[in-house]
RNA sequence: GGGGGCAUAACUCAGUUGGUAGAGUAGUUGGCUUUUAACCAAUAAGUCCUAGGUUCAAGUCCUAGUGCCCUCACCA
């Protein structure tokens, strides 16, 4: 891309420089009020003098006096500079200064004419010189190519966006509170893994030089979080960078950010639990209030009411309800298959389990709104998931859907090493068939599980689409603040 | 990958039946001490996404490409 400058702009930059102002100073502000602060409190501090930093979002000029409104972090306020408060230096960087630039006004507080609280100027610096326009000031950028790719540019001009993911960090913190009260660690766990595992997905692979070895970055942190439970670790969670080699969507961003969380001496209800008590406090820090006994948030255009508990439904009963037979009644399973014409590669096992979660895919999930949570997989399709004692057919697992999407996934953890290794192994034999399956036997983690790895519950979240639906954005695009774009074309320079 | 849509000034957008490229904002110049999408006057600014084609003539029609959006498929 070639770099390019706003000619009338380096022109002003030529004159600051050479009326001796330096359009990039070093000194910071000795202090600084924020404009939110300021306008909470403005009647009780008229006459005090205050400095203000911030972008000139919009000026309006007469001969010997201007308004300048200036935007901060916090929000904007209106600054006026009168040439008769200032010193004819200070005025004359009116003119050198464009929309859009970084400045630092020192001024007293008091209201205008019209009463509009406001800083009147009794000096200033500029601090930043700006080179490129800002967007049209009504409109702001539209282009949501141009808005996802510069969203430096999306932030600044659109006050709703920065709100947006100064609302995603609410909620992350929210989240975070709740794991403190339960007395779980944070933890980091490594993004570059020789093997990966966790979930079924196309890694993304790389080369480490020093050692020659190939490397994959992670699918899933799953299998070094439950490294984590062997090691004593009993409650850990962690906001994990994830990557998956596979396509865009609304839905899909190539990286995104899945919570896993882990407590020990706990199974899949206790995740429950969690999981409910985690929505409610992200769908408090994103604003939303109770209102005749519903929490509601608009999603695509639907109502959802985030009041707990959610509704619980079976998945054989899910099944059964939509599919119309039992998925454990072979015959008519398998029926249904042909008229869905989706192949079992198998009469059994994982083979057969697939083809009839496929069933379940396509003509149970789609009407899966939610909040639900579903509950007791096919075990053959959860290889890291205990199953049901009384009833091994069915694993103690749960996903939860939310605005039709799927938003959490999650088990009583597998603990039993053999079992596990069979597992494994039946998933490396079916990676032939199924690219996504993982390629080879994690050995270091059944070596950990062998050590004895304590009963636990787990579960992953969707960070990105849970905010989606608690912030009503319709797209994941717009709550990643560097969603994955293809790279810029170049320009011929 | 299939289907549909969009691409014009820095930004937001018009552009009729194919006949000289338009407006508002931002910029520049001048005026203005109470505006808040300030106002008045003047002025500058274009690879009409790219490459072909049809035509006396293409921003406009055709073909292909590129990018983005929507949708379907895929995404346990």
């Amino acid at each position: 891309m070639a770099d390019s400058f706003q000619p009338d702009r380096i022109q002003k930059l030529e004159d600051l420089k050479a009326s001796g102002v330096d359009p990039y100073p070093a000194t910071p502000p000795a202090s600084r009020a924020m404009a939110a602060d300021v306008l909470a409190t403005f009647e009780n501090c008229v006459g005090d003098e205050v400095t203000l930093c911030g972008r000139v979002m919009a000026r309006r000029g007469y001969g010997k006096l201007a308004f300048l409104d200036l935007a901060d972090q916090s929000g904007r306020i209106q600054a006026v500079m009168e040439k008769a408060l200032l010193s004819p230096e200070d005025f004359s960087l009116l003119k050198m200064m464009n929309l859009g630039d970084l400045v630092e006004i020192t001024g007293e507080l008091k209201p205008t004419q019209k009463g509009q609280p406001s800083v009147y100027g009794k000096s200033m610096r500029i601090l930043t010189k700006a080179l490129l326009d800002p967007p049209a000031k009504w409109q702001g950028l539209q282009d949501t190519e141009l808005r996802a790719r510069m969203r430096y540019v999306d932030l600044f001009s659109n006050d709703e966006v920065r709100q947006r993911f100064q609302k995603r960090s609410a909620i992350m913190s929210a989240m975070r509170r709740v794991f403190e009260k339960h007395a779980f660690l944070e933890v980091e766990t490594p993004v570059l893994h020789p093997l990966y595992g966790g979930a079924n997905a196309r890694p993304f692979t790389t080369h480490h030089n020093a050692l020659d070895m190939g490397l994959y970055l992670r699918i899933a942190p799953e299998l070094y979080l439950k490294r984590l439970l062997v090691g004593g670790m009993e409650r850990v969670y962690e906001f994990a960078r994830v990557f998956r080699n596979e396509g865009l969507s609304n839905r899909h961003n190539p990286e995104f950010t899945m919570l896993e969380f882990y407590q020990a001496f706990t199974d899949y209800r206790t995740m429950i639990d969690l999981t409910e008590s985690l929505v409610a406090a992200g769908a408090q820090a994103a604003g939303l209030e109770p209102k005749g006994g519903k929490l509601l948030t608009t999603f695509r255009g639907k109502e959802y009411d985030l009041t707990a508990p959610f509704q619980r439904v079976r998945w054989a009963d899910a099944f059964e309800n939509k599919v119309g037979c039992s998925p454990t009644d072979t015959s008519a399973v398998l029926a249904k298959l042909k008229e869905e014409d989706i192949q079992a590669s198998s009469s059994e096992g994982y083979g057969w389990w697939k083809a009839v979660n496929d069933l379940f895919e396509r003509l149970v999930e789609p009407t899966l709104q939610g909040p639900v949570f579903v509950i007791d997989y096919p075990a053959a399709i959860c290889p890291l998931a205990k199953p049901i004692a009384e009833d091994p057919v069915w694993a103690e697992r749960f996903e939860f859907f939310l605005g039709g999407m799927e938003i959490a996934n999650a088990f009583s953890e597998l603990n039993d090493p053999q079992k596990q290794l069979e597992n494994f192994q039946a998933q490396v034999a079916e990676a032939t068939n199924d690219p996504e399956s993982p390629n080879a036997v994690d050995h270091d983690y059944i070596r950990a599980l062998a050590y004895g790895m304590p009963p636990a519950g787990g579960c992953g979240i969707g960070m990105d689409r849970l905010i989606m639906v608690l912030l009503g954005v319709d797209t994941i695009r717009d709550v990643l603040l560097f969603p994955h774009m293809r790279p810029e074309t170049e320009e011929a320079e």
